[in-house]
DNA sequence: TCGCTAACTGAAAGCGCTTTCAAACAATAA
DNA sequence: TTATTGTTTGAAAGCGCTTTCAGTTAGCGA
């Protein structure tokens, strides 16, 4: 067969050096510089100075996909957040990034906008580049995805979450109990009159837990949530404080919010600014994730604090201890904190 | 400890129905198997409805890793931002990811934490994973950096920044003419003593263009700023709130605070609530990027909008097209946009 | 010195896909 | 009918790297 001459041209022009220049170049096979790449410590250090001395000249630079091709592993590794555009999920990211950096891998990312369809179509082409493991947020799927993945058999791990029952290994927080624990605090300053303003639950059990947690709370104390002081909307400043406004506006006001997210809290907090409303002596209120704001916005609110860079780095080691063969423990749930600030006190006695 | 056979996977046990698997089923050849998936346009209806029916039956997905080293293409697009945890980047990320994803590219993403060192081994990383193109994040940087990208004939595009005298493609703004703007815009309003809150311009040329401007623009009307008047900080509330008190504690109090980036506005105003200074008339204060908060808290922040979603939009736009061999004409800066809110007005008599 | 391990090294066979190139076929013109 | 053109299809050669397996060399005790 001949070699067609273009094809060998091109070859030669528009591609840097090849694993078999470097071998040439050194006198070794090919075999003893893919050696020299990924087991340093079984070539003869002789020898492994040639080597590099000849990729250092040569300016050798691996060739992914062919690296991934015959190994099998492509270093990659997937993670489809809900959204991106928050400080929330970029936390997550950069933890997750910075983790599994050292190791060689880089992930790949996607944001969902929190719809599941995106979400599927992300997935499959993540499957079909490749992907080492995959990171997901929150358990609230269909079956089908996870068949998917499984049927891959790409490791995978879902974040902010805990406990699906050993389903599925999860790094995460609880969000119910720590919505629990939210609530108590404010219980067990007096409080009887709650409202909450939610983020969408649907496809969102994060949301859902947050929710759920509350209400469990209350319930414990022998009260409950009237469902018209539940306000669900999409996160964001502004909802909070519209909901605020909704729920002010019915008698009887409630004397604590509890807010699924900070966002909501920040514009719950300068819409009472705006009515006249004191913080905490008329109302409390409370947030989510202690974001950014939350230790300077005044009177400083009170939130709970979650582990969001953590979740980034332990779903990173997790995976690659998964990728690496090691026995892994399923993880446990993380802790979260509750941060006490000046949002939330007793409900004055006018109340 | 038992570990649950569910999701505890083994690497290597990979499986999957191949091409040729695919060629079988449907009685072809793998020849016309890649072609239905490539260029599904020059096969017979007939033979890709059998194809189709035979990808289906075995739920196959492509190997894209073989894939890549066979088409010379990875179908993956590089993004380094300086940082993903706060939601500036976060904005343009996820529209460069929603733009490419149509076709079939997924972003791999990194952060460089502000850090020339960091963003070279990234970029040494991605370049080895074999990226189809590259998205950066502003423009200086060592010329050994662009060398390797240019050695290994990756497209890539500079966002964030404008008009490099052609030397790279750039699909941002002016920054200088921003800050400039903003400048002007309280110059006009009759204020003649300044101050500056600016974020590190080492290594960052988007932070040291808008301190340029700022200066440009003074000096266009006999105006300098005074060294002791620029506070320069990494981005944050609290650094914000900070700078403002080191800037109003001394004689002669500035008549209006420019900041370089909108968190270091948050916290000067709140901290202007703090020391009971009312703004504007006291104080104005101007912002940069017009994030989330900017027109909800009180009273609202003049700021500069800055096209965060469509920098990666249009990037990735740019990208695409590069790689689809079109002719491709050199971006042209974007426009930018002066959000007049609440916290900028006429200095008062008495100041 | 010889034999026997142990430690390295090299040859060669793929990894799963794309892309020539040429053959096969259908369609049109002569 | 035959020549000619155009359209699909299949065979086969890689893409650049890893990894098995067998061969080579070095190290040491006897």
């Amino acid at each position: 067969m001949m070699i067609n001459p273009e094809y060998a041209f091109r070859t030669g022009m528009e591609s840097g050096a090849t694993l078999e220049d470097v071998a040439r170049e050194a006198g070794v096979s090919p075999a003893t510089v893919s050696r020299c790449l990924n087991n340093p410590g079984i070539v003869r250090p002789q020898l492994k100075a040639k080597v590099d001395a000849a990729i250092e000249k040569l300016d050798y630079v691996p060739h992914g996909a062919a690296r991934s091709l015959a190994s099998r592993r492509s270093r990659l590794i997937g993670a489809i957040f809900p959204s991106l555009d928050s400080a929330l999920f970029g936390g997550t990211l950069e933890a997750l990034q910075s983790e599994i950096a050292d190791s060689g891998y880089t992930p790949v990312v996607a944001s969902s906008n929190y719809d599941p369809e995106q979400e599927r179509n992300h997935l499959r082409n993540m499957l079909a580049s490749g992907i080492d493991a995959l990171m997901l947020v929150g358990a609230a799927r269909e079956a089908s995805v996870y068949r998917l993945i499984r049927r891959r058999k790409v490791p995978y791990v879902l974040t902010w979450v805990a406990g699906t029952d050993g389903t599925h290994p999860c790094i995460g927080f609880d969000n119910r109990a720590a919505a629990a624990a939210v609530t108590r605090h404010l219980l067990d300053m007096g409080h009887r009159r709650f409202a909450m303003i939610s983020g969408a639950t649907a496809n969102n059990d994060r949301a859902a837990g947050r929710l759920a947690g509350v209400q469990a709370a209350l319930e414990e104390r022998g009260l409950t949530l009237d469902p018209t002081r539940i306000i669900t909307r999409p996160f964001g400043v502004e909802e909070g404080r519209a909901a605020l406004r909704l729920l002010m506006a019915r008698e009887p006001r409630p004397t604590a919010i509890i807010c699924g997210a900070d966002p909501f809290a920040y514009g719950a907090l300068l819409e009472c600014q705006n009515l006249g409303l004191a913080v905490p002596d008329d109302l409390s209120i409370t947030g989510f994730d202690d974001m950014w704001l939350s230790a300077s916005l005044p009177p400083g609110l009170t939130t709970l604090r979650t582990p969001r860079n953590e979740m980034g780095t332990l779903a990173g080691r997790y995976m690659l201890s998964v990728l690496a063969g090691e026995e892994t423990l399923p993880p446990r749930p993380l802790d979260f904190e509750l941060i006490v600030r000046g949002s939330t006190g007793p409900p004055s006695q006018a109340a």
